[in-house]
Order: C-alpha cells, then structure tokens, then sequence
RNA sequence: GGGCGAUUAGCUCAGUUGGCUAGAGCGCCUGCCUUACAAGCAGGAAGUCACAGGUUCAAGUCCUGUAUCGCCCA
C-alpha cells in the first residue's frame, strides 16, 4: 500500500501545512482593480476589532470563524474578498491596566509621570502585548488580509475621526454642556449610559424627617442615598396627592444643614411609593436633574471628582461618599430625624470597567445631537437597507435608536483622539450676541485670513461667573494654528474622545477616508458584520449613524448576530468564575478545524450557545462538544485517505457518462442536492444546518454506502476507471464545499489530492475548476444536470431491504462473516429494481444470494419482517420462539397505525375538509397497513 | 416596569409555509479489531414536545394565559 496519506490524523501538522501554502500564495490579500486587484464584485467584512487588553475567549473564537466561513465561502465564489482584520485601543479599558501596573510596580499615578509620560508607557505596553491576539486569530485560521491590519489610533483612523468631528461641530451637532453624567470615580471620567452595568444589592432604606419652617411639624422622605441630602434643593411631592396638597409651596429645613428648601409639586413622583414625597437633588440624580430643570432649581454639587464630599457638605467635605453616609446617618439618628430603616434591594449603577459604583455627577462636557443621525440610522433599516439575521434583532435596534439620547463623547482620559478643540477666554466685543454652544462666524485678530478658514468656534458661558469662553475647533493638518491660540492664552482641550467614536468609523476610516482611495470605492460599502447582540446598540448603530454621516451610504448591507457562549449551567464564561475556555487549550487538544466544526455546527438561531465545560488532564477547561468537529475531521481523513488509495493510475480520459452504474447516479444526485441545499443555507446566514446537510451527505451517503460499494468495483476493470472517476470528482465536491469550516485539513487532502489525481472531473458531465489551493478553488455551482430522482429512490429501497436484513442478522446474532440467503416478495416495480440490484444487496448484507418477486413465497425455517410493501424473508436462521416475538410485537405495531389512520379516516371532517392529497394518501397508508397485517398474520399462523 | 428569547430523549440541540410513525450527535444497551477509520462499523432502547386553555379535520409548529430560566432596556 503506497504511503499517501499517514494513518493518523495529525491536527498540528497539518495546520503547519496549509498556513505554509497559504502564506506563500498570499490568497488573503486584496487588492481593489485599480490597483490590479481582481475584477470582480467586492465582499467586505471588517473585523469587529478586538480590544487590545484582551485575549481571545470563546466569543472571539466563535465570531472570527464565522466570519471566516462567510469570506472563504465568498472568496471561492469569485468574490474580490477583503477581511480587514484590526483592533481597538480601548480608551478607558487599556489605560486603566496601565496605570494599574504604574500603582503596583512603582506605587506612582498617571498625575505623578504625567500625560506624555503615561502615553509612552501605553504605547510601550500596547506595541508589546497588542498584537497577541492577532496572533491568535491567526491560529484559528482567520484569512484576513494583514498587511491592512489597522487600528484606531493609528494615523489613517486618526485623521477621520478628527474629520469627523470638525465636521459634526461645523454643523453644529457637537455642544459642550455641563450636564449629569454617570462619572467613575476611580477612574475619574465620564463614561456612557452603555458602559454601566445595573446590578441588584442588598442596601437600606432610610426614613428621614424634614421638619416644616412653619414649625407646623414634618414630612418624612425615604433615600437609599441618605448622604446626597446635602445637594437637596427641594422636596417633590405628586400634584394629585391631596392630603399634601396644602404643603405645597411651604419649606423645610434640611436637617444637618442651615438650608430651607421648596416642597414643589411634580408629576414624576409616583403615588403610593415610600412617604410620597421625594427627596430632590437635581446634581446627583438623573431624575431629580429633570425636575430641577423643570422647576428652575440650584444644582448643588456636593462631591469631588474621587467621590468625596467637598466645600457644599458644610462639616462632612472631605469625607468619602461612604464615611459621609454613615455619619449622616448617625447625626440624624441622633437628632431624632431618623425616623426608621428597612432594609431594601434596588438596583445600582456600576462601571464597566472599574466595577465602582457610578455617581450620577454633574461635569462640563462634550456630547453630539444624536437625534438627526438616529433618524437616518432608523429609516435605513426600516427599508431594509440594512438586515439583521435573525431578524428580531432588528427591533431592538430600532427600539433603542428610537429613544436615543444625546451621547456624551467626551472622557476625562489620556488615551485616545484628543478632542481638537481650544478654549479661549473671549474678551472682546460681545456684539455677537451668541446664546450657549451656538456657532459663530469671527475671525480671530491673530489669525491670518486664511487660517480663520480652518477655524469653527462655538461659544461657551460659564455659568458660574458668566466669563464668555470661544470653543475653537481646529481642522487637521494646522499645527500652525493650534501653535498661535496657545500662544494667546488658549488651553487645548485636556479630554479625549470616547472609544466608539472612532470604531463608528471603522467600516469607512480603515479604508482611507475622508481620502477617497480606491480600496474605499472599491470595498465600501461593506457586506456583512458579524457581532454579538451585546453590541448592536453599542457599536452597530453607531456605525450605521456615522456611515450615513460620512460616506452617506450604509456600512454594510448585512448583520448577522451569534450567539453568547455560555457554559454548561448557561452561565456567562469569565475568569472571575473560572468557567473560560481558552480557544487556544482547544487547538491544542482537538485542533483548530475540530474547533470551528463545533463552533459552527452550534451556530443556530438560538440566543445563546451551552457549551458544556469539562476539565482536562491538565487541569484545563476543554468541552466534550469539540469531540463531534474531532471525530468528524477523523472521519475525512480517512475516507480520503481511503479514497487515494484507490486512485492510483487513474485517467481521467477514461471516463465514459454511459458506463456509470447506479450507484453512481446516486451519488452524483446526492451531490447536486447538497451542493444547492449548502449555498442556499449559507447565503441566508445559517451555519449549523449546511453543514449538517454536508456531514450528512459525507458521512451517510458517500462512507457509509458508496465507498462500500465501490469497494467491490475496485477489483473489476472496466468499473473501476468509471468508480475512480466518480470517487475523486465527489471527495474534490466534499472538500471545496467543507473548507469554509474547517479550511486546514480541507486544504491539505486537497494539496494530496493535487498529486495523485491531478486531472479530474467528468468528462461531458460535469467540472469542477482546478486549482492550486482550495483556498482559492472555484466553489461547486448548481449540478442540475446530475439530479435523479428516481435513482435516489431505487436506492433508498435497496437500503430499506438492507437495513432489515441486518436487523435481522443483529436479532439473531449472525456473526458477521457468516453468508446467508435472504429474499424479498413485493410488487413487481420494485421487485424489478431489487432483482437489477440484488449484488448491492448481497454485498451489504452479508448475502450469498438474493432473489426477489412478486409472489415468493416464505421458505421454511426463514424469519419475515414487514418492510413498507416489502416482505423480507432471512433462511435458514429461524428459531421459533424468537421468531414469533417478533412477528407478534410488528404486528402491534402495526395494529397501533391502523387503529390511528382508521379514527382519522372515519372523521368525516377530516375526508371533507383535509386537502384531497392528505386524504389519498392516509387511505393508501391504510390499505398498506392492512396487506402488512394479513402478511403478519399470514406468518404467525404457518409458525403455529 | 417594558421588550426579546428559551423550555423537545440522560446531555447538547435540530424540527422551514400546521399534514403519514417527532430527528441528530454524545451518552446508554447488544454484537463486531469486516485490511480507510475503535476518534470506527452494524443494530437497539429511550420523548405526556414546560403547564393550562383556545383555533383547526389536524398543533412540537398558530393564538391567549401561567410557571421557570436567561438577556436587553428603563
């Protein structure tokens, strides 16, 4: 036996392989035609860039193989196929793990090394660690296109999001405003209502008394927050509530305090809840914000930036937001205004990112009038411009698009686009008559002409002192400009922008804009995203709002979303858990391609993916799942190993269409239902169910039967060219149709196949292009040609016949090597097809012969089993006891149909209103059951 | 509080527009090292389709409600 494939399927080697002619080809990169790229129709998907303090999990490895499948698939298909692969400086994320490190190693903060400093050693520790992931992805076998591996601070993403943001503020969509905001007080920024998680705790409800100034008694409020009582401006209290309505307008002393505040009626406060009456602190509540504006109230801040409580807070400043609240707490208590205390759970706001307890806060900021670009973003999808698989997706995008609120992009951080704005203290003449964040047309005096061309200013008041402030938006490329405002006093913004206002630009800034490149004409806009449904309000419609506002075409025309991998108890995978599998414990243990087969073949439309954790030798977290995608892979390399074996010397000339036998013409039918079936179930987004069907289809189609068949054809002469020829065109089919799954194993039989069979396809029947790479193979199209219904039927009555057969043998434990005769009475037609046939019944079964008419007769010592209109009669293995077991338990069975078609049938509402077809069809189910029955009958009577 | 989803075999999941006896893989049971594959082959057992109503000749599938679990938003 020539050595053609090694026995063992070797995962390692083999991904070394494939990677080495990948590389060498350079398939995964793209080029548009202008550049001499291919001439053809684009496929684009960008990467959702992971962010770089990350390592890949489970959820990157199940997103960057979808996407992988979704592009080989396209690139086979002729597509000029770009992946733009990149990731994501992760504003808040990568600092905080760099100043992390600053405070452990060298007990310093970022205000000690300072801000250019800081950035040094961020970039330092990105450059270092940065790139792990793409290393990564590379390992699972992501073709992307490397050489346009961006990232969002690099030069080509920096200058569209200055762009865009001199753009939004010339239009006036970017205003500074001092609002609440939900502020981290660790990391001492702004984050957005996105990046707070609400979590349930176990926290108190205290009963706190305010007693009326008219000395006429008290009103209690109850808070969770008893220390934000300091900001309180007013007490609330619902106007329909009428045995407060005569508190209304009174005052209250605010206890621990010298303050006398409003008791004011608002409809926000709900009836029935705790006293009735609300506590109000307009600078520490979003609600309470809202009625401050409503009724003109003072916003009093009461905290500093670290959450402590500063000069307003009388004694308590300086105390942190926790000290102040137990303190308060206890003076109240003794001061007999603490009423009581319950516990209660309620839900409060953490960060994402720092896990402390958000304070809605009160801070001067930059946020962008989302309202105009939402509305676009909305109509876009309600035309389908833009579609979600599946499709329920959609409304939640348009739900939260719906609602959007203006979106703060301002962070109080180091890392990221500095916001390219300078703040001038105007003094000059206040003719223009500007209201707050208006854009004003003026020419600064040290300025020249033409640089007051590059300027857009907008005025902002301080509200404090009323001092007019100029907000002076610099375009790119005017160093010179930013250089002449500091020198007059201006002070450049210190914030950066918020991470996802540069991945909004992604689709559109990693293909060169506001340039206009050929790779943007060419690859944008882009085909499909593929994300987790975590972040279609985070980052999808983002993109879509600023594709719109850019490029004024949507960013790509599909969104698939997967589901969230959990772990065999559905809960969330995370190392503080110890539940994460690391992808990379997967390739090592079962291979890259086992790993993509499972991921895949989990890929329904469900929400969420239970992959159940076991641990390994090791001590590792594995899952058994990956067994399947194993065993698969397995399976194929030794069924083409199989196959090569016997294509030794094959000529391709030699094939005759004339001489193909039926087994033949059932395979090839078999292949252009699954060469259909799989195209259409990719194009629509599925995953699992192609490569169900294909799994099927190689395992139970082509293994279990064909190849077995063709075994015996080997050894004949003039079969075996015709088998040879058949074999190597479907194993060529299987593979191409396999490699977006599992592209490492699929390539390296294929590169084999390449040797041994170099010229294939069937002569006057079909072709499948040749290729150097699979990678680059032309992908199956429709084989119509090769349908057959009507051989597809003949065989799966020979495999009925076989199947029963071998029931039979397993009932009476026939050793396998043991040949028996066996025959059939049915009806002619298909007595004429098994008589043809009876070769491909013996060879399965076991059979020295097999003879087969319409009225055989049982022979003596033969065991007969029902088979649809079949009676399949094994000699010679009778044992009588045991035989008539078997016939009385089929004839239970079939008593059991009959019983149900009969109720059916005499339903007359069934005959009358049921489709004519459903009726016909019952009645000759039933007429079928009944010849089964007199047939069973008929046997138990000759036992007896 | 609003929205979305899940509940089908011991486990993980399929089940298209309602239509013959509800499927797969793993696990389990029986028998096989049949020279491609024991990560395999041949066969078998196993389900009150969460629960309660309803629509229909016919419901796992459509409608209403309930329960449990999960996610998103407020």
């Amino acid at each position: 036996m020539p050595e053609i494939l090694s026995t063992v399927y070797d995962p390692v080697e083999i991904e070394r392989i494939a990677d080495a002619i990948w590389t060498n080809g350079n398939y995964f990169h793209a080029e548009p035609p202008a550049k001499g790229g291919k001439d053809a129709p684009a496929y684009t998907i960008v990467i959702p860039p992971p962010n770089i303090t990350g390592a890949l999990h489970m959820g990157h490895a199940i997103d960057n193989t979808l996407q992988d499948i979704l592009i080989r698939l396209k690139r086979m298909q002729g597509f000029n196929t770009l992946w733009l692969p990149g990731t994501d400086h992760a504003g808040i994320a990568t600092q905080s793990v760099v100043e992390k490190r600053l405070r452990t190693e060298h007990g310093k903060t970022r205000h000690d090394v300072g801000r250019e400093k800081l950035l040094e050693m961020i970039w330092q520790w990105k450059d270092q660690y940065g790139n792990r992931i793409l290393e990564q992805l590379k390992r699972i076998g992501a073709s992307c296109d490397w050489q346009r591996t961006r990232f969002t601070l690099d030069d080509m993403c920096a200058k569209a999001v200055r762009h865009t943001f001199v753009k939004l503020f010339k239009k006036g969509l970017i205003y500074r405003g001092k609002r609440l905001v939900n502020w981290d007080p660790i990391l001492q920024t702004a984050v957005s209502d996105d990046e707070v998680v609400h979590k349930t705790v176990q926290g108190s409800f205290w009963y706190i008394k305010y007693p009326l100034t008219d000395g006429s008694g008290h009103i209690t409020i109850a808070t969770t927050r008893p220390e934000t009582m300091l900001g309180d401006t007013a007490v609330a209290v619902n106007p329909k509530e009428e045995k407060a309505a005569h508190l209304i307008g009174k005052f209250v002393k605010l206890p621990l305090t010298d303050r006398e505040i409003p008791i004011i009626a608002d409809a926000h406060v709900k009836r029935g809840e705790g006293t009735g009456f609300l506590k109000v602190t307009p600078a520490h509540d979003p609600n309470d914000y809202e009625i401050g504006l409503r009724h003109n109230l003072p916003m009093l801040n009461i905290m500093t930036d670290d959450a402590k409580i500063n000069e307003n807070g009388g004694k308590y400043e300086g105390l942190d937001r926790f000290k102040a609240r137990k303190q308060i707490v206890a003076d109240l208590e003794a001061q007999g205004l603490l009423e009581k205390v319950e516990p209660r759970e309620h839900e409060v706001g953490h960060s994402d990112r720092s896990g402390d307890i958000i304070e809605p806060y009160l801070s001067d900021q930059w946020f962008v009038k989302v309202e105009p670009l939402a509305k676009r973003a909305i109509e876009v999808v309600e035309d389908d411009k833009i579609k979600f698989h599946p499709q329920r997706y959609r409304k939640s995008y348009l739900d939260w698009l719906g609602g959007i609120r203006d979106w703060c992009i301002s962070r109080q951080l180091w890392w990221g686009h500095r916001i390219p704005v300078w703040h001038l203290h105007w003094e000059g003449p206040k003719a223009f008559g500007a209201t707050d964040s208006q854009i004003v047309r003026l020419n600064l005096p040290f300025l020249s002409p033409e640089e007051n061309q590059h300027i857009i200013t907008q005025v902002v008041r301080e509200r404090e002192d009323g001092r007019i402030f100029l907000a002076v938006c610099v375009d790119e490329g005017c160093p010179n400009i930013e250089k002449k405002l500091e020198a007059h006093g201006a002070e450049h913004d210190p914030d950066v922008l918020d991470t996802w206002f540069s991945s909004a630009l992604w689709p559109h800034s990693t293909l060169g804009w506001p340039e206009e490149t050929d790779e943007l004409k060419c690859y944008y806009p882009t085909s499909t995203l593929v994300t987790a449904r975590d972040i279609i309000t985070l980052w999808v419609s983002r993109m879509v709002m600023m594709g719109l506002e850019n490029m004024d075409e949507v960013p790509f025309a599909d969104v698939f979303i997967h589901g969230t991998i959990l772990d065999g108890k559905g809960e969330r995978m995370s190392k503080s858990k110890g539940n994460g599998i690391d992808p990379i414990d997967i390739i090592n243990t079962y291979g890259a391609d086992a790993m993509r087969f499972s991921m895949a073949q989990m890929t329904t439309e469900s929400q969420d993916i239970k992959l159940p954790v076991t641990k390994d030798k090791d001590g590792r977290n594995v899952s058994e799942k990956f067994d399947i995608g194993r065993n698969f892979c397995n399976k194929l390399w030794n069924a083409s190993r199989f196959t090569m074996m016997n294509l030794e010397g094959m000529d391709s000339g030699a094939f005759d269409v004339e001489k193909l036998d039926i087994t033949d013409k059932w395979i090839l039918s078999r292949l252009a239902d699954t060469v259909a079936d799989v195209t259409e179930l990719l194009e629509n987004f599925k995953f699992s169910e192609p490569l169900m069907v294909l799994y099927r289809f190689f395992w139970n189609d082509f293994c279990d039967w064909y190849l077995e068949w063709a075994k015996a054809r080997m050894a004949d002469d003039t079969q075996k060219p015709i088998a040879q020829n058949v074999l190597a065109f479907v194993l060529d089919a299987i593979l191409r149709m396999l490699h977006p799954f599992i592209p490492f194993i699929t390539e390296g039989i294929f590169q084999k196949l390449n040797e041994i069979a170099p010229n294939r396809g069937l002569k006057d029947l079909a072709q499948l292009t040749a290729s150097d790479a699979i990678i680059v193979a032309e992908w199956p199209k429709r084989m119509d040609i090769l349908e057959s219904p009507d051989v597809e039927e003949k065989i799966s009555i020979i495999q009925e016949v076989v199947r029963t057969i071998r029931e039979v043998r397993n009932k009476y434990a026939i050793p396998p090597n043991k040949k028996l005769a066996a025959s059939a009475n049915c009806p002619a037609d298909i007595a004429k097809i098994l008589s043809d046939n009876a070769n491909l019944v013996t060879q399965m079964a076991g059979l020295t012969e097999f003879t087969c008419s319409p009225d055989a007769q049982k022979p003596e010592n033969a065991s007969a089993t029902i088979a649809d209109q079949m009676q399949v009669f094994v000699h010679d293995i009778i044992d009588k006891d045991a035989e008539l077991k078997r016939l009385e338990k089929q004839k239970n069975e079939i008593l059991g149909f009959i019983k149900s078609s009969e109720g059916k049938l005499s339903n007359e509402n069934f005959v009358s209103r049921a489709k004519p077809e459903v009726v016909a069809a019952a009645r000759d189910k039933l007429a079928e059951l009944k010849e089964q029955l007199a047939a069973v009958e008929k046997n138990i009577a000759d036992l007896n």
